[in-house]
DNA sequence: GATGAATGAGAATTCATTCAT
DNA sequence: TATGAATGAATTCTCATTCAT
């Protein structure tokens, strides 16, 4: 019989994570350098001690945080690009979708964007590791499709179809545009998206 | 005679911007919070006390400091699209061919990127104050030539059209890209611009 | 067996009144502003960050300290009326010789007066809270004291009998007079509250 | 024929009495050590450095300005005894009434009375000159009536003959009070003064 | 495992004082 | 005489980190 998994137990298996959701949004509401500890503490339910239990210190807890909340989107992609079908263009358009719809509406990835762009130069493994995980992957996918409709006959040869990142560049931009101005400015996302797209495909189109 | 400027009175006048430039560099290495006054006060040859009788406070030159690097720019531009000439295609293709070049190389405005994403949250009117002043004549002088290019009939009337900024927005993916990987991971800027010239155009021609 | 109170407990518990204490000696030393928090906490045989530990600000810790020495009198007070007896005279001239020998001769209450005074545009609420505390039941208690012995036929109705602070002048006076004049110009306490008493019994007494 | 006073000599005489109110202004407002000398220099319409060519340090501002503002009593007091008359209860009551009105409702009489017992322990000199210059007169005033009422009868020689700081205590009270409760706590001075007059001159009388 | 009292290095800010002009 | 730019010592307050319990 396996041994039951009290409420306690339980509970101490998933203190890092919550902690980590703790750190997550006081680090979107201060930034790095002006977050305490103690008030991640307080969110998380716990106290300064037990943070340093399991974290060295905050620049581990910092590191393991963007780690924690980078993890999401990877397996999305991979199953969604599987479910795929018809033409390379309509598989792009499926992809820049669905991307899209991640980088530039989700939260947490955008946030993990601004600490990357802000403390990048305070941990480089961090940006670099993020690179091999999540960038890379995406622009591999979206690589993927592109040289497929240009062996297809699709797309033209474009010398874009070399620089895959710039497919990506709109939604960055939407990103970015969500990180300065958050409410202030808001932007019709789907229109935006269909903009995007529609001159994306224009522009690989043969002819 | 003139009156003669003395050496003091020089100094005194340049004081303020030479403060701001050394802040500029040690805000670039350390990021806002990280960076000491004392340090920004040695690089620029004075000491803590200098600091605070030109600024009231660390904001404060972290604020003057984001608009003394941001007026470079707009000036240039302006200049440069009163040269342009020849067909919607050709004035769009220089318009982004200089703008590129400010925004993905030039190491300033950059970093002045970077600050804004990072401290924006802090800095919520610095954001929008650039916005005004940089972004959106920016914005405006691509809409003003892909207006006339659809009115001549050289462009369709795509969507992108209400979306001017998508235009910027490989440019801006080089800036990001610059600010996370530095000189990890060159872009070969010419070919990088050139695809993305190519392609927009592309995008947007009639037929 | 009764809980074992560790010493670290134990110490734990004394380390606010430690403080005060400490930040008192300090205070009549160097008065509000020119005392350092760092040679309080010397003083009280902790560093620094423990103060603020227990308080949030060098405004708090007078504040408080001011509480925590202003304590002592009351309870005294209340105590020693209740065992008064005889003609109100008597009472009267039990209360004074109570009353006097606090406030003039105690060295915690004449450098709270000082406080009061040097500090009281800044802390209006510990002034008033003082005479609500302090000085408002003395009064009271002499009113009592005289009232009775108005209508006892004891005193005449004196206008003095409306202002009963009028009473404690003179140990007022002695009190200022060793803030001023410390150690320099000492003055017979006993001679003096003797004069006083002559004074004010024959003042108030009927005929 | 003298040489004309220009309005610039004029006022450079007036300079350092201006700079001496201004100071005490500010030192009424912050008090010693959280005044600020470019305070002072502002609102006496001069610059800082123009205090340092006055004085030599803020000490010493302070120190002078106690001595300017301390000047404007005694001759007053000098002037009003010669003018006395009547029985010495009668002198005794036109002294009291004279010097209450300046002690309890003189402004910088009452301000100085604070910076001497705030800032005593820094400067005992400036403690010990107001004391002879300004307070041993006064209480000699006092004593001489007292001395020739007893003399001629009319008082009895009570022990408080002795302690003629007694016969100022009420006015002092009066002083201290509007220190610490400003317009918080109004007394009626003149039924105040009344009362206590009432109250000493049937304290001192035969019988 | 968890707590939270205690530490102490560190940074922003203030301001009396100086001195070249 | 007067100015005000510049200095730098001093002080409050913060917070990551430690460790006895």
């Amino acid at each position: 019989m396996p041994p039951a998994v009290t409420k306690r137990a339980r509970r101490k298996a998933e203190r890092p994570s919550e902690i980590l959701d703790a750190a997550f949004e006081e680090f979107v509401l201060h930034g790095y350098a002006a977050t305490r500890l103690e008030d991640v503490a307080t969110r998380a339910g716990v106290t300064k001690g037990t943070i340093y239990f399991y974290f060295d210190t905050k620049e581990r807890v910092f590191e393991e945080m963007v780690r924690h909340k980078s993890q999401s989107f990877l397996p999305g992609l991979k199953d969604y690009a599987l479910t795929l079908r018809g033409s390379a263009t309509e598989r792009l358009r499926g992809l820049i979708a669905f991307t899209y719809g991640h980088i530039a509406e989700n939260r947490e990835s955008r946030e993990i964007l601004r600490f990357l762009i802000a403390e990048g130069g305070r941990f480089p493994d961090l940006v670099d590791r993020h690179y091999e995980e999540f960038v890379a992957p995406i622009i591999d996918q979206f690589r993927e499709v592109i040289d497929q409709g240009v062996a297809a006959g699709e797309f033209r040869n474009a010398p874009a179809a070399g620089f895959t990142e710039i497919v990506m560049s709109p939604a960055v931009l939407l990103s970015l545009w969500s990180l300065l101005f958050g409410t202030r400015k808001e932007v019709d996302f789907v229109a935006f998206t269909e903009a995007s797209v529609d001159l994306l495909l224009r522009g690989l189109a043969k002819d």
